[in-house]
DNA sequence: TTGTATATATACATTATTGTAAGAAATAAG
DNA sequence: CTTATTTCTTACAATAATGTATATATACAA
């Protein structure tokens, strides 16, 4: 467990990154992982997480444009390197191989 | 994210005790998982790890016999607590919600 | 041109997770 | 009864993950 990989509230971020698509910007990722998880969070938390996880080279960023409803700054939008996907999926893939190998009432509901 | 879950590595070996049973001490833990991710563990750090998950109510232990083949200290077998169970399946839930919601290329092998 | 809503940026602080190393306990073999 | 082997224990250390608070930027609207 040296190298680095992604803490448990990064990999969920992540994940929100990749289903929002050229929607996922701070303030959006919230409410959707604030929904997904039933529980609030800090934009702050979020912002810096994200901040750090282009720092490590799971996300890149670009600038996107200004909310039309109201006005505002421009949002940072994030998506998810390559390298992001790899280790996700990586990490997919060892935790179904062990809820394969557990003993049944766990291979209960969905997927 | 406030009251304290699981670590990745945690997390993982939870899920190892689980699928390991009665064989569930630190070293046949450490030889499983380091199978599992292929990379090497230390027995410490899995040791460590172990006490702490069952400080924190996720992990019970008793005593089992000592190794039959040459001698050796009494293992201590570790099992998850019902709270453990509870954890793990809305991990899983969670995580498994958001792969079903991401644009393909993610949804193949496994599971 | 001021107020307000929407967003990001960042410095600082805290807490949690993971790792190490040395040693102690128990047991079977010789 | 001494030794080798297996395993656990514990104190200590390092690093990583997460959280907070405050400031700053932008744009629309009145």
């Amino acid at each position: 467990m040296k190298k680095t990989r992604l803490g448990e509230f990064q990999e969920l971020i992540l994940m929100t990154v990749i289903v929002l698509k050229e929607k996922a910007y701070g303030n959006e990722i919230q409410r959707e992982l604030e929904e997904r998880l039933n529980e609030r969070l800090s934009v702050g938390a979020i912002q810096t997480a994200l901040k750090r996880m282009e720092e490590k080279g799971f996300l890149t960023s670009k600038w996107g444009e200004a909310t039309q409803k109201r006005g505002g700054k421009r949002k940072r939008i994030y998506s998810a390197t390559p390298y992001a996907h790899q280790v996700l999926q990586e990490m997919k893939d060892i935790r179904a191989r062990l809820w394969e190998a557990m003993p049944q009432l766990h291979t209960n509901n969905l997927q």
